[in-house]
DNA sequence: TTTATTTATTTTACATGTAAACTATTTTTG
DNA sequence: CAAAAATAGTTTACATGTAAAATAAATAAA
């Protein structure tokens, strides 16, 4: 099928997903680079270190961390396994299920994404900086309410 | 620093840069599923074949395959050397530069496009099916022109 | 209660992504 | 031309992503 046989909203449709791709890639790219080279870590343990910080106090099982991620799901138990090692989480042994278990943030991972966060805020808001603010909400929104319908 | 340390500017550019994530990341996920479990494909595969499809028909060098590439860019040779493989894709040898070679996609692989790309136009139509399409163009406008000022 | 099913996570095998070091070749410069 | 620098890809080592099968424990069903 040649371009000429797509409908009109097929064109549009594969536009917006292009761009769609190209620009949160490219956004996703710049922060990742960002906290590789300032701490050594990369988007994913800054998400499992985000999502555990808004948890309740005694963690999160494997399974509830998991549904949180944005990005990965896929193989977290070595993900997991090498945080761990690097002393950013720590796990405990479910009383009433010895199936699963609680992850938790260490001291050491707390102090550490509370520094990311707050210079992620700045890396950020400078890579949006050209966007104007009423723009930044009307399309958050926009976002939110078309990720609804992708179910 | 808490939430309440962040400015207004800072905490819209979160809701954003989350939200584009979030539906970034779920769309693509949606599309990779659907080219994994009908043609055993996957993005970064039809990424390549896109490209080369567009390309001037002697084809494209590793370089600036690379350069045209929206997710994968690393390890190129690996991805390259399984789909020629596959054969989906051919080399050839550049006469006047012995460091570098053409890549083209073969008969097979420009079959196999054709009838990913027509299978992905509907996918991405029926996903993106809520929004109205002159959200999609001037959503697509934006991010083109916000993508730009990101370098 | 014994068996079957479901749930939670791990393991396996492999594809892909990242960075840095390396090889080969070409181009530049003195 | 010879040495230095730049360019094109590859290789290596490792982290991460994906899917399917496997394991173990908990729950439901007969």
């Amino acid at each position: 099928m040649t371009d000429g046989n797509y409908t009109k909203r097929q064109k549009e449709s594969l536009k917006l997903w292009i761009e769609l791709l190209r620009y949160s890639n490219k956004l996703e790219q710049i922060i990742d680079n960002k906290i590789r080279y300032n701490y050594g870590q990369n988007i994913s343990r800054f998400d499992v270190l985000s999502q555990l910080d808004r948890a309740k106090p005694e963690g999160l099982t494997v399974g509830e961390l998991a549904g949180q991620l944005i990005a990965s799901k896929g193989n977290i138990t070595g993900l997991l396994d090498r945080m761990q090692k690097d002393g950013l989480i720590e796990k405990e042994a479910k009383k009433n299920d010895r199936r699963s278990y609680l992850v938790r943030h260490t001291n050491k991972g707390r102090a550490l994404f509370a520094e990311m966060a707050e210079k992620n805020a700045q890396w950020v808001e400078t890579a949006l900086a050209d966007i104007d603010i009423e723009h930044m909400k009307e399309f958050a929104q926009f976002l939110s309410k078309s990720r609804n319908s992708l179910d």
